[in-house]
DNA sequence: ATAAATGTTCTTTTT
DNA sequence: GAACATTTAT
């Protein structure tokens, strides 16, 4: 290809671009003419020559402003480089200004830079910053992406090196979970007592440490139902791959598979790539690491951007240890440390780093500000009477800072559970203050959209059976339990999907006529569908099958206060389908990228949990729920111990460093848990915080007043919280709780439910996604295992002859109902 | 086959 | 207390 700056033998990469335009579909990188050179002209001479020129000529004026670790950790492109970066320390300007940098010294063309995220977010937000840096266009970037959506690329390219098809589906959670039930049941155990959920955790331990099914422990296939670990994993794995179908975890691990058993596609990429940057090193889990060590073999330059002091997704399977290690791993690596806050006051960075103090095993980092305030407001811890005082006192603090002049945007309460967001929004609806809740149930997970797209991924991918049994009987058209029992049978028999086992079915007698009918009405919808949408636009036909199927009839008839709700869902959801070109693309992106981009510009304070809160600053940050049990959560303290409490001991470093001016810690005596109101104690974590740089706020609204007693009859000794909470309350009895219930009860009456929205599409579970063409045509190659005049026996209709055989299906003339239809697997000899 | 009633379990965080 | 799942009744 011909390169228009003349540089192109300077980097000597001819295969690159073959690469990049053998064209899959969404994969068509529009080569970008002029991407790299517009900060630096190319000249001629060596990469090495023109960025050390450009290093010494005034640094080009991306490099300015940057501090000497900062410049450091963007300058050194050569060789591993492991940057310690802590909360507020300008890590995404770091890495933003090294690609740029990369660009700028024509060392690479942005084809040939991998960088991995973990979020979505991440990666628009990088992509965004970067286009600002080189000129407005990133389409070149064509591996900027999440590990996910990377792998995803990679694997659509050599799908048939690893058993898929190009066109292979992802399934979510959901899908997977009830893939996993059909197997445990099929396998004939009791899954009240092996619960699919406890096999996906199993599961999921396994492929983020990248084991087979061959290579788990012995003791691990044991944990599960007796010993059938291995052998649920393996017919799991199979019954994927009946369905042209991966998992999240698959992503990875069949990239892995790809690069161990393909030497020269792996070498294709390792020449491809000649800079990595993974962006939460803290983060990966083993098989990412094992992915990312496969590609770095050979080429060093690999830079991870990493806090180990916010490593908070151990409990998904993140090795903090991948931090730990990168020294040891990746011999001559520099370690960069940025410890210089922009974010917080002194307060606030004093606070968090006594904190996170308790922990050990970290590299340790110490965070400092050049800017100090006498103005600057301590770090407030405050205590409540229960749950709904802390909204409501939260509530009007906000209030009162929105008075004074401050944004509601820069404002955020981090909770530690998703569970106590309802009590802010319930608070804030009656207020009629705006807030927005981030993270939580997303749009593609209600009910109507999964419904929705359920049609959408029959149509397009006629394996999916996940999606199919979501919607066959969805609006009602008589097809219950015992057809698709038949259903199931057959596809499980012939090992083919379900949509297909239909149609076979529907050709024979087995079924009974109205469940026929139904049936065969619904197929032949799809079949038109699919036929329709090759010269139809996807979002018309987006409509047409809605429509058509009766679905949004369904809802229109439905006279319940969501439906109109969901018939906008709907709505939004064609809307969207617009920005893409097909409607594989949709389901695709769909996969992959659950969160709606929400661009309201509203001024509304952000209700989000501590998790989704990393990456992001605000003025004011209000930390409610600080109690032993919730945060840091009994969960993590029963599963992992010591290792669990400094990972909530990090979550709450993370909270606490969110906070740019004012950090404020709540803490409730009482808290509603499994429905019945508990006493809860002081979070050990308050007692962590330096008292000189903490403010103890008396709370004017409390139910205060009753005589001493206090908290500190947990298992860990008082706290010095302990005195400054007048109330006794080990009773349910005490006045105040029975104020409490009453102005509980009083709040419902008023506020009626809670009109909340995000709960409407929870609550049905949704089927999934599978895809591929038909794996077997309908009629069997294979020859009979009958002959015509054999004697069988059908469980329905009892003894007869063969009287006709075609494929697998026999004509059978039965003893008591004469002649019918019917497949082979139904029958047994006799 | 469906709707209503009853019982059961759980509540961390997410690509 | 709520979302589920299963059982029972229609």
């Amino acid at each position: 290809m011909a390169d228009p700056n003349g540089y192109h033998d300077d980097i000597g990469d001819t295969f690159v671009d073959g690469f990049d335009d053998d064209g899959f579909p969404g994969d068509r990188a529009p080569r970008q003419p002029a991407a790299a050179p517009v900060l630096v002209p190319p000249a001629g001479g060596g990469i090495a020559a023109r960025a050390m020129a450009a290093r010494r000529s005034n640094a080009p004026d991306y490099l300015e402003g940057l501090n000497p670790e900062q410049r450091k950790a963007v300058e050194t492109i050569e060789g591993p480089v492991l940057v310690l970066a802590g909360a507020g320390t300008g890590k995404t300007r770091v890495l933003t200004t090294r690609i740029a940098h990369i660009l700028a010294t024509g060392s690479a063309y942005p084809s040939q830079i991998l960088a991995v995220t973990f979020t979505n977010k991440a990666a628009r937000e990088m992509k965004e910053r970067i286009a600002h840096f080189i000129g407005g266009n990133v389409e070149g970037m064509a591996w900027l992406g999440t590990f996910h959506s990377i792998c995803v690329k990679i694997l659509r390219r050599h799908a048939e090196l690893v058993g898929l098809k190009s066109s292979f589906s992802i399934i979510d959670t959901d899908d997977q979970l009830r893939l996993i039930k059909q197997i445990i049941q099929a396998e004939g155990i009791d899954d009240k007592r092996w619960t699919p959920k406890a096999f996906a955790a199993l599961l999921d331990g396994w492929k983020n440490r990248a084991l087979t099914p061959k290579e788990i422990s012995e003791g691990e296939s044991r944990a599960f139902a007796g010993g059938l670990g291995r052998k649920l994993y393996e017919e799991y794995q199979d019954r994927l791959s009946i369905l042209n179908a991966c998992d999240f975890g698959d992503l990875l691990l069949h990239v892995i598979t790809l690069f161990k058993t393909n030497p020269d596609v792996l070498k294709d990429y390792q020449r491809k790539f000649r800079f990595m940057l993974v962006d939460e090193y803290q983060d990966t889990n083993i098989a990412q690491y094992l992915w990312l060590r496969l590609l770095a073999q050979g080429n060093p330059n690999v830079c991870c951007v990493g806090d180990d002091d916010q490593s908070i997704y151990g409990w998904r399977g993140a090795e903090v240890d991948n931090i730990l290690r990168f020294e040891h791993d990746f011999r001559g690596a520099v370690v960069i440390r940025l410890e210089r806050n922009y974010r917080s006051t002194s307060h606030i960075l004093a606070s968090a780093s006594h904190l996170i103090a308790h922990n050990e095993g970290r590299l340790g980092k110490t965070l400092f500000t050049d800017f100090e305030d006498p103005e600057d407001e301590k770090v407030a811890v405050a205590s409540c009477w229960d749950s709904e005082e802390e909204a409501r006192s939260i509530g009007d603090e906000i209030e009162a800072l929105q008075r004074h002049g401050h944004k509601l945007n820069d404002i955020a309460i981090l909770v530690r559970a998703s569970f106590q967001m309802r009590e802010f929004e319930d608070r804030f609806v009656t207020l009629g203050l705006n807030y927005r809740v981030i993270g939580g149930p997303r749009f593609y997970e209600r009910m109507e959209i999964r419904d929705a797209m359920a049609y959408f991924r029959c149509v397009v991918q006629p394996a999916d059976d996940l999606a199919f049994e979501r919607i066959v009987n969805t609006p009602k058209r008589g097809l219950g339990d015992a057809t698709l029992k038949l259903v199931h049978e057959l596809a499980r028999a012939e090992r083919i999907p379900l949509i297909q086992a239909a149609n076979q079915l529907c050709q024979t007698e087995e079924l009974k006529p109205k469940a026929r009918s139904a049936l065969k009405s619904v197929l032949d919808h799809f079949e038109r569908w699919r036929r329709d949408l090759e010269h139809t636009k996807h979002t018309e036909m987006a409509e047409i099958i809605l429509d058509e199927s009766g679905y949004t009839e369904m809802w229109r008839k439905d006279r319940s206060a969501e439906a109109p709700g969901r018939l906008d869902n709907l709505k939004e959801l064609i809307r969207s389908m617009d920005q893409f070109e097909s409607m594989a693309g949709f389901l695709e992106h769909v996969s992959l990228v659950m969160d709606r981009d929400s661009n309201d510009i509203n001024d509304a304070v952000s209700i989000m949990t501590l998790h989704s809160a990393k990456g992001l600053e605000f003025d004011t940050v209000f930390l409610p729920g600080w109690e032993e049990g919730l945060f840091p959560h009994q969960r993590a303290l029963d599963e992992s111990g010591r290792a669990g409490l400094e990972e909530e001991r990090r979550l709450a470093y993370v909270g606490v460093t969110r906070a740019k001016k004012r950090a404020k810690i709540w803490f409730a005596s009482n808290r509603r848990i499994h429905g019945s109101w508990q006493s809860t104690i002081p979070s050990r974590f308050l007692d962590e915080l330096p008292i000189e740089h903490v403010e103890i706020v008396e709370q004017a609204s409390n139910y205060g007043g009753y005589g001493g007693g206090g908290y500190g009859r947990g298992g860990y000794g008082a706290s010095r919280f302990d005195r400054s909470e007048p109330f006794q309350n080990s009773s349910y009895s005490t006045p105040g709780w029975q104020r409490a219930q009453k102005a509980k009860a009083a709040h419902e009456a008023i506020t009626g439910r809670s009109s909340d929205f995000r709960s409407a599409g929870t609550r049905r579970q949704g089927p999934m996604t599978i895809e591929g063409e038909l794996v077997a045509k309908s009629v069997s190659d294979m020859p009979s295992a009958y002959s015509v005049g054999e004697r069988v026996f059908h469980i329905k209709f009892g003894y007869g002859a063969i009287v006709a055989i075609e494929g697998n299906k026999l004509t059978i003339d039965f003893e008591k109902t004469g002649q019918k239809k019917v497949i082979d697997s139904f029958v047994e000899k006799h």
